[in-house]
DNA sequence: GTCCAAAGTGACACTAGTGTCATGAATTAA
DNA sequence: TTAATTCATGACACTAGTGTCACTTTGGAC
Protein backbone atom coordinates (compact mmCIF):
# COMPACT_ATOMS: atom_id res chain seq x y z
CA UNK A 1 0.00 0.00 0.00
CA UNK A 2 2.05 2.92 -1.34
CA UNK A 3 3.14 4.82 -3.72
CA UNK A 4 6.41 3.37 -6.55
CA UNK A 5 9.11 4.98 -6.14
CA UNK A 6 10.60 6.73 -8.96
CA UNK A 7 14.03 5.98 -8.47
CA UNK A 8 16.01 3.15 -6.68
CA UNK A 9 19.36 3.90 -4.21
CA UNK A 10 21.42 2.34 -7.00
CA UNK A 11 20.13 5.03 -9.62
CA UNK A 12 20.78 8.00 -6.81
CA UNK A 13 24.28 6.38 -6.20
CA UNK A 14 24.89 5.65 -10.09
CA UNK A 15 24.41 9.74 -10.88
CA UNK A 16 26.52 10.81 -7.51
CA UNK A 17 29.29 9.00 -8.88
CA UNK A 18 28.95 10.57 -11.94
CA UNK A 19 28.66 13.80 -11.09
CA UNK A 20 31.50 13.90 -7.96
CA UNK A 21 33.97 12.56 -10.88
CA UNK A 22 32.53 15.06 -12.89
CA UNK A 23 32.24 17.99 -10.47
CA UNK A 24 34.34 17.21 -7.53
CA UNK A 25 32.75 17.39 -4.23
CA UNK A 26 32.65 20.92 -3.27
CA UNK A 27 30.60 21.84 -6.74
CA UNK A 28 28.27 18.41 -5.68
CA UNK A 29 24.73 19.79 -5.20
CA UNK A 30 21.13 18.42 -4.44
CA UNK A 31 20.04 20.30 -7.11
CA UNK A 32 21.86 18.91 -10.01
CA UNK A 33 21.85 15.26 -8.61
CA UNK A 34 18.07 15.92 -8.88
CA UNK A 35 18.44 17.38 -11.85
CA UNK A 36 20.40 14.38 -13.21
CA UNK A 37 17.64 12.73 -12.05
CA UNK A 38 14.48 14.05 -12.94
CA UNK A 39 12.93 13.89 -9.72
CA UNK A 40 12.13 16.98 -7.50
CA UNK A 41 15.31 18.20 -5.06
CA UNK A 42 12.81 18.00 -1.85
CA UNK A 43 12.04 14.31 -2.68
CA UNK A 44 15.92 14.01 -2.11
CA UNK A 45 15.57 14.58 1.15
CA UNK A 46 13.20 12.30 1.87
CA UNK A 47 16.10 9.52 1.79
CA UNK A 48 19.42 11.43 2.75
CA UNK A 49 19.50 14.28 5.36
CA UNK A 50 21.63 16.17 3.54
CA UNK A 51 24.66 16.10 1.09
CA UNK A 52 27.14 14.92 3.26
CA UNK A 53 24.81 12.37 4.18
CA UNK A 54 24.28 11.14 0.82
CA UNK A 55 28.01 11.36 0.25
CA UNK A 56 29.17 8.92 3.02
CA UNK A 57 26.81 6.60 2.00
CA UNK A 58 27.97 6.64 -1.28
CA UNK A 59 31.38 6.25 -0.57
CA UNK A 60 30.53 3.19 1.95
CA UNK A 61 28.47 1.82 -0.98
CA UNK A 62 31.55 2.23 -3.15
CA UNK A 63 34.36 1.29 -0.97
CA UNK A 64 32.56 -1.67 -0.41
CA UNK A 65 31.76 -2.65 -3.92
CA UNK A 66 35.56 -2.43 -4.62
CA UNK A 67 36.54 -4.39 -1.63
CA UNK A 68 34.59 -6.96 -2.97
CA UNK A 69 35.19 -7.06 -6.73
CA UNK A 70 39.05 -6.64 -5.70
CA UNK A 71 39.02 -9.77 -3.29
CA UNK A 72 37.27 -11.73 -6.11
CA UNK A 73 40.76 -11.29 -8.27
CA UNK A 74 42.61 -14.43 -8.85
CA UNK A 75 44.94 -15.66 -5.99
CA UNK A 76 46.43 -18.55 -7.88
CA UNK A 77 49.40 -17.50 -9.96
CA UNK A 78 52.77 -16.50 -8.38
CA UNK A 79 53.90 -12.39 -7.67
CA UNK A 80 54.25 -11.75 -11.14
CA UNK A 81 51.29 -12.69 -12.30
CA UNK A 82 49.51 -11.28 -9.88
CA UNK A 83 51.22 -7.87 -9.64
CA UNK A 84 49.99 -7.76 -13.84
CA UNK A 85 46.56 -9.06 -12.52
CA UNK A 86 46.28 -5.93 -9.99
CA UNK A 87 47.65 -2.79 -11.92
CA UNK A 88 44.86 -3.79 -15.12
CA UNK A 89 42.54 -4.35 -12.00
CA UNK A 90 43.36 -0.89 -11.01
CA UNK A 91 43.51 0.99 -14.40
CA UNK A 92 39.80 -0.62 -15.05
CA UNK A 93 38.76 1.01 -11.53
CA UNK A 94 40.59 4.05 -11.77
CA UNK A 95 37.95 6.27 -10.60
CA UNK A 96 38.92 4.85 -7.24
CA UNK A 97 41.65 7.26 -6.98
CA UNK A 98 38.97 10.35 -6.75
CA UNK A 99 36.88 8.11 -4.74
CA UNK A 100 39.61 8.24 -1.97
CA UNK A 101 40.06 11.62 -2.82
CA UNK A 102 36.37 12.84 -1.69
CA UNK A 103 36.84 10.46 1.61
CA UNK A 104 39.53 12.93 3.09
CA UNK A 105 37.52 15.85 1.33
CA UNK A 106 34.32 14.77 3.77
CA UNK A 107 34.16 17.60 6.71
CA UNK A 108 34.55 16.20 10.42
CA UNK A 109 31.90 18.07 12.13
CA UNK A 110 28.67 15.44 11.12
CA UNK A 111 25.98 13.82 12.40
CA UNK A 112 26.06 10.16 15.00
CA UNK A 113 24.97 8.31 11.15
CA UNK A 114 27.48 9.97 9.53
CA UNK A 115 30.62 9.20 12.13
CA UNK A 116 29.27 5.61 12.24
CA UNK A 117 29.91 6.15 7.90
CA UNK A 118 32.99 7.55 8.85
CA UNK A 119 33.98 4.24 11.21
CA UNK A 120 32.62 1.74 8.60
CA UNK A 121 34.96 4.05 5.28
CA UNK A 122 37.84 3.43 7.89
CA UNK A 123 37.25 0.07 7.68
CA UNK A 124 37.24 -0.48 4.28
CA UNK A 125 40.41 1.85 3.60
CA UNK A 126 42.39 -0.82 6.19
CA UNK A 127 40.74 -3.76 4.57
CA UNK A 128 42.19 -2.37 1.53
CA UNK A 129 45.32 -1.44 2.69
CA UNK A 130 45.59 -5.06 4.18
CA UNK A 131 44.42 -6.52 0.68
CA UNK A 132 47.18 -4.62 -1.21
CA UNK A 133 49.77 -5.30 1.34
CA UNK A 134 49.48 -8.81 1.25
CA UNK A 135 50.87 -9.22 -2.42
CA UNK A 136 53.27 -6.65 -1.58
CA UNK A 137 54.58 -9.16 1.25
CA UNK A 138 54.26 -12.04 -1.08
CA UNK A 139 56.41 -9.74 -3.56
CA UNK A 140 58.74 -9.43 -0.76
CA UNK A 141 58.79 -13.01 -0.06
CA UNK A 142 59.34 -14.19 -3.49
CA UNK A 143 62.22 -12.18 -3.64
CA UNK A 144 60.68 -9.89 -6.23
CA UNK A 145 60.16 -6.49 -4.50
CA UNK A 146 62.68 -4.98 -2.81
CA UNK A 147 62.59 -5.37 1.01
CA UNK A 148 63.97 -2.13 2.12
CA UNK A 149 61.35 -0.17 0.02
CA UNK A 150 58.13 0.90 2.90
CA UNK A 151 54.97 -0.53 2.15
CA UNK A 152 53.29 2.89 2.23
CA UNK A 153 55.53 4.12 -0.08
CA UNK A 154 55.23 0.67 -3.02
CA UNK A 155 51.62 1.37 -2.23
CA UNK A 156 51.43 4.78 -2.76
CA UNK A 157 53.44 5.22 -5.69
CA UNK A 158 51.18 2.36 -7.79
CA UNK A 159 47.69 4.05 -6.87
CA UNK A 160 49.11 7.38 -7.52
CA UNK A 161 49.97 6.35 -11.44
CA UNK A 162 46.52 5.44 -12.04
CA UNK A 163 45.77 9.77 -11.77
CA UNK A 164 48.71 10.91 -14.36
CA UNK A 165 46.90 13.20 -16.76
CA UNK A 166 47.47 11.75 -20.29
CA UNK A 167 47.07 14.97 -21.94
CA UNK A 168 48.73 13.57 -25.05
CA UNK A 169 46.61 11.09 -25.60
CA UNK A 170 49.06 7.98 -25.63
CA UNK A 171 46.83 4.35 -26.27
CA UNK A 172 45.85 2.95 -23.50
CA UNK A 173 47.51 -0.22 -23.67
CA UNK A 174 50.85 1.68 -24.20
CA UNK A 175 50.03 3.54 -21.28
CA UNK A 176 49.52 0.83 -18.79
CA UNK A 177 52.64 -1.02 -19.96
CA UNK A 178 55.11 1.64 -19.58
CA UNK A 179 53.54 2.24 -16.09
CA UNK A 180 53.69 -1.26 -15.06
CA UNK A 181 57.05 -1.12 -16.51
CA UNK A 182 58.44 2.03 -14.98
CA UNK A 183 57.01 0.93 -11.67
CA UNK A 184 58.72 -2.58 -11.90
CA UNK A 185 62.16 -1.45 -13.65
CA UNK A 186 62.12 1.76 -13.56
CA UNK A 187 62.88 4.27 -15.87
CA UNK A 188 66.61 3.75 -16.43
CA UNK A 189 68.66 1.25 -18.08
CA UNK A 190 70.15 -1.53 -16.55
CA UNK A 191 74.07 -1.43 -16.42
CA UNK B 1 49.35 62.42 -4.49
CA UNK B 2 47.24 59.76 -3.62
CA UNK B 3 46.48 57.60 -0.42
CA UNK B 4 48.35 54.68 0.67
CA UNK B 5 47.54 51.22 -0.55
CA UNK B 6 46.75 48.53 2.02
CA UNK B 7 48.01 45.83 0.14
CA UNK B 8 50.24 45.19 -2.83
CA UNK B 9 49.95 42.55 -5.52
CA UNK B 10 52.46 40.16 -4.00
CA UNK B 11 50.83 40.05 -0.36
CA UNK B 12 47.58 39.24 -2.31
CA UNK B 13 48.84 36.51 -4.24
CA UNK B 14 50.35 34.94 -1.11
CA UNK B 15 47.18 35.05 0.76
CA UNK B 16 45.75 33.48 -2.57
CA UNK B 17 48.02 30.92 -2.86
CA UNK B 18 47.26 30.26 0.45
CA UNK B 19 43.73 29.68 0.45
CA UNK B 20 44.02 27.86 -2.95
CA UNK B 21 45.85 25.35 -2.02
CA UNK B 22 43.97 24.81 1.60
CA UNK B 23 40.80 24.60 -0.15
CA UNK B 24 41.03 24.47 -3.80
CA UNK B 25 39.86 26.61 -6.42
CA UNK B 26 36.06 26.05 -6.15
CA UNK B 27 36.08 26.99 -2.37
CA UNK B 28 37.94 30.30 -2.77
CA UNK B 29 36.37 32.92 -2.19
CA UNK B 30 36.82 37.09 -2.03
CA UNK B 31 35.07 36.80 1.50
CA UNK B 32 37.79 34.43 2.84
CA UNK B 33 40.56 36.52 0.45
CA UNK B 34 39.81 40.18 2.38
CA UNK B 35 39.20 37.98 5.60
CA UNK B 36 42.91 36.96 5.49
CA UNK B 37 44.36 40.03 4.04
CA UNK B 38 42.83 42.33 6.77
CA UNK B 39 41.06 44.80 4.19
CA UNK B 40 37.15 44.62 2.67
CA UNK B 41 36.24 42.57 0.08
CA UNK B 42 35.22 45.98 -2.14
CA UNK B 43 38.54 47.35 -2.10
CA UNK B 44 39.95 43.59 -3.70
CA UNK B 45 37.36 44.32 -6.80
CA UNK B 46 39.33 47.28 -7.50
CA UNK B 47 42.30 45.70 -9.04
CA UNK B 48 40.79 42.60 -10.03
CA UNK B 49 37.18 42.20 -11.79
CA UNK B 50 36.31 38.68 -10.10
CA UNK B 51 37.61 35.38 -9.06
CA UNK B 52 38.90 34.28 -12.47
CA UNK B 53 40.24 37.14 -13.16
CA UNK B 54 42.36 37.24 -9.92
CA UNK B 55 43.21 33.59 -10.17
CA UNK B 56 44.33 33.48 -13.86
CA UNK B 57 46.66 36.95 -13.21
CA UNK B 58 48.38 34.76 -9.77
CA UNK B 59 48.68 31.44 -12.03
CA UNK B 60 50.42 33.53 -14.76
CA UNK B 61 52.30 35.29 -12.03
CA UNK B 62 53.53 32.04 -10.29
CA UNK B 63 54.27 29.55 -13.31
CA UNK B 64 56.59 32.32 -14.27
CA UNK B 65 58.26 32.19 -11.37
CA UNK B 66 58.25 28.74 -11.17
CA UNK B 67 59.95 29.02 -14.65
CA UNK B 68 62.61 31.09 -14.18
CA UNK B 69 63.56 29.53 -10.88
CA UNK B 70 63.66 26.19 -12.52
CA UNK B 71 65.90 27.69 -15.40
CA UNK B 72 68.10 28.82 -12.63
CA UNK B 73 69.16 25.07 -11.56
CA UNK B 74 73.08 24.24 -12.28
CA UNK B 75 72.44 22.96 -16.05
CA UNK B 76 76.68 22.07 -15.91
CA UNK B 77 76.74 18.50 -14.33
CA UNK B 78 76.15 15.06 -15.89
CA UNK B 79 72.48 13.36 -16.61
CA UNK B 80 72.38 11.61 -13.05
CA UNK B 81 73.85 14.71 -11.01
CA UNK B 82 70.75 16.75 -13.26
CA UNK B 83 68.21 14.08 -12.23
CA UNK B 84 68.60 14.64 -8.87
CA UNK B 85 68.89 18.01 -8.61
CA UNK B 86 65.06 18.22 -10.65
CA UNK B 87 63.74 16.09 -8.53
CA UNK B 88 65.11 17.54 -5.33
CA UNK B 89 63.87 20.75 -6.65
CA UNK B 90 60.36 19.66 -7.63
CA UNK B 91 59.87 18.00 -4.37
CA UNK B 92 60.81 21.00 -2.46
CA UNK B 93 58.49 23.16 -4.99
CA UNK B 94 55.50 20.63 -4.94
CA UNK B 95 52.61 23.07 -4.79
CA UNK B 96 53.28 23.02 -8.48
CA UNK B 97 51.39 20.10 -8.70
CA UNK B 98 48.60 21.91 -7.19
CA UNK B 99 48.69 24.66 -9.05
CA UNK B 100 48.70 23.00 -12.59
CA UNK B 101 45.68 21.12 -11.43
CA UNK B 102 43.76 24.52 -10.50
CA UNK B 103 44.72 25.52 -14.08
CA UNK B 104 42.85 22.83 -15.65
CA UNK B 105 40.17 23.52 -13.54
CA UNK B 106 39.20 27.40 -14.56
CA UNK B 107 36.17 27.93 -16.87
CA UNK B 108 36.69 28.45 -20.29
CA UNK B 109 34.17 31.18 -20.89
CA UNK B 110 36.27 33.75 -19.80
CA UNK B 111 36.81 37.42 -20.40
CA UNK B 112 39.41 39.08 -23.03
CA UNK B 113 41.59 39.45 -20.59
CA UNK B 114 41.38 36.28 -19.10
CA UNK B 115 41.79 34.42 -22.52
CA UNK B 116 44.93 36.45 -23.17
CA UNK B 117 45.83 35.07 -19.51
CA UNK B 118 45.13 31.36 -20.60
CA UNK B 119 47.47 32.01 -23.32
CA UNK B 120 50.41 33.18 -21.41
CA UNK B 121 49.71 30.06 -19.11
CA UNK B 122 49.51 27.65 -22.47
CA UNK B 123 53.18 29.01 -23.06
CA UNK B 124 54.22 28.94 -19.87
CA UNK B 125 53.35 25.41 -19.57
CA UNK B 126 54.91 24.86 -22.84
CA UNK B 127 58.33 26.44 -21.44
CA UNK B 128 58.16 24.64 -18.64
CA UNK B 129 57.69 20.95 -20.57
CA UNK B 130 60.08 22.06 -22.83
CA UNK B 131 62.80 22.10 -20.06
CA UNK B 132 61.90 18.81 -18.74
CA UNK B 133 61.88 17.33 -22.12
CA UNK B 134 65.91 18.67 -22.47
CA UNK B 135 66.75 17.02 -19.65
CA UNK B 136 64.90 13.63 -20.49
CA UNK B 137 66.66 13.78 -24.03
CA UNK B 138 69.63 14.12 -22.20
CA UNK B 139 68.98 11.09 -20.21
CA UNK B 140 68.60 9.37 -23.52
CA UNK B 141 71.22 10.56 -25.50
CA UNK B 142 73.83 10.00 -22.28
CA UNK B 143 71.86 5.89 -22.46
CA UNK B 144 70.65 6.37 -19.04
CA UNK B 145 66.65 6.43 -19.50
CA UNK B 146 65.62 3.74 -21.57
CA UNK B 147 64.91 5.30 -25.29
CA UNK B 148 61.13 3.47 -25.76
CA UNK B 149 59.42 5.09 -23.06
CA UNK B 150 57.36 8.25 -24.10
CA UNK B 151 58.69 11.41 -22.95
CA UNK B 152 55.05 12.21 -21.85
CA UNK B 153 55.08 9.19 -19.43
CA UNK B 154 57.95 9.89 -18.09
CA UNK B 155 57.74 13.45 -17.23
CA UNK B 156 53.17 12.69 -16.27
CA UNK B 157 55.49 9.84 -13.62
CA UNK B 158 58.09 12.22 -12.31
CA UNK B 159 54.96 15.11 -11.31
CA UNK B 160 52.67 12.67 -10.53
CA UNK B 161 55.01 11.31 -7.37
CA UNK B 162 54.98 14.76 -5.88
CA UNK B 163 51.36 14.68 -4.82
CA UNK B 164 51.28 10.78 -2.83
CA UNK B 165 49.97 11.11 0.19
CA UNK B 166 52.27 10.30 2.92
CA UNK B 167 50.09 9.41 5.05
CA UNK B 168 52.08 7.39 7.76
CA UNK B 169 54.27 10.14 8.09
CA UNK B 170 57.36 8.34 6.64
CA UNK B 171 60.68 11.26 6.92
CA UNK B 172 60.82 13.49 3.69
CA UNK B 173 64.84 12.10 3.15
CA UNK B 174 63.59 8.32 2.94
CA UNK B 175 60.40 9.16 1.34
CA UNK B 176 62.64 11.54 -1.85
CA UNK B 177 64.97 8.74 -1.21
CA UNK B 178 62.90 6.10 -2.47
CA UNK B 179 60.85 7.89 -5.04
CA UNK B 180 64.07 8.51 -7.19
CA UNK B 181 65.01 4.96 -6.67
CA UNK B 182 61.89 3.54 -7.84
CA UNK B 183 60.93 5.90 -10.77
CA UNK B 184 64.70 5.39 -11.60
CA UNK B 185 65.96 1.40 -11.27
CA UNK B 186 62.05 0.32 -10.08
CA UNK B 187 60.31 -1.44 -7.06
CA UNK B 188 61.75 -5.13 -7.91
CA UNK B 189 65.17 -6.38 -7.29
CA UNK B 190 67.92 -7.00 -9.94
CA UNK B 191 67.73 -10.23 -11.39
C1' DG C 1 -15.26 3.20 -4.64
C1' DT C 2 -13.04 4.58 -0.42
C1' DC C 3 -9.27 4.92 2.55
C1' DC C 4 -4.67 5.99 3.65
C1' DA C 5 0.26 5.55 3.84
C1' DA C 6 4.14 6.30 1.20
C1' DA C 7 6.15 9.22 -2.34
C1' DG C 8 6.68 13.49 -4.67
C1' DT C 9 6.28 18.53 -5.31
C1' DG C 10 7.02 23.43 -5.12
C1' DA C 11 6.86 27.43 -2.36
C1' DC C 12 9.09 29.64 1.70
C1' DA C 13 12.54 31.43 4.61
C1' DC C 14 17.35 31.35 5.24
C1' DT C 15 22.45 31.57 4.22
C1' DA C 16 26.55 32.78 1.70
C1' DG C 17 28.67 34.54 -2.02
C1' DT C 18 28.77 38.21 -5.99
C1' DG C 19 29.46 42.71 -8.12
C1' DT C 20 28.45 47.77 -7.70
C1' DC C 21 28.62 52.23 -6.03
C1' DA C 22 27.91 56.46 -3.22
C1' DT C 23 30.41 58.00 0.48
C1' DG C 24 34.29 58.93 3.50
C1' DA C 25 39.39 58.85 4.47
C1' DA C 26 44.23 59.65 3.42
C1' DT C 27 47.94 61.83 0.93
C1' DT C 28 50.34 65.44 -1.31
C1' DA C 29 51.05 69.31 -4.70
C1' DA C 30 50.05 73.92 -5.01
C1' DT D 1 44.49 75.22 3.83
C1' DT D 2 42.67 73.69 0.08
C1' DA D 3 41.95 71.00 -3.94
C1' DA D 4 42.75 66.95 -6.41
C1' DT D 5 43.23 62.23 -6.53
C1' DT D 6 43.46 57.62 -5.17
C1' DC D 7 41.98 54.16 -1.87
C1' DA D 8 38.93 51.77 1.19
C1' DT D 9 34.48 50.79 3.04
C1' DG D 10 29.94 49.02 3.94
C1' DA D 11 25.34 48.94 2.31
C1' DC D 12 22.41 47.26 -1.57
C1' DA D 13 20.41 44.28 -4.83
C1' DC D 14 21.09 39.91 -6.89
C1' DT D 15 22.00 34.81 -7.43
C1' DA D 16 22.33 30.05 -6.07
C1' DG D 17 22.13 26.68 -2.88
C1' DT D 18 19.94 24.75 1.64
C1' DG D 19 16.48 22.51 4.53
C1' DT D 20 11.51 22.31 5.67
C1' DC D 21 6.79 21.50 5.19
C1' DA D 22 1.91 21.69 3.91
C1' DC D 23 -0.15 19.88 0.22
C1' DT D 24 -0.98 16.69 -3.81
C1' DT D 25 -0.50 12.26 -6.17
C1' DT D 26 -0.39 7.43 -6.46
C1' DG D 27 -1.85 2.82 -5.95
C1' DG D 28 -2.83 -1.28 -3.15
C1' DA D 29 -5.96 -3.10 0.69
C1' DC D 30 -10.39 -3.41 2.13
Amino acid sequence: MARERKFTDDELFKATKLLLIKDGYDSFTFSKLASVMEVSRGSIYKYYENKDNLISEFLVYEMNRFNLSFSGLDKSGDFQTQFSLVIDFIFKHSEIHQILEIINQIPKKSSHRDQSNQTKLNTYYIDMYKQFQGLIEQGKKEQVIKSHLSDAIILGMIFQTIAIPNHFGIPNDEWIASIREILSEGMFQKV
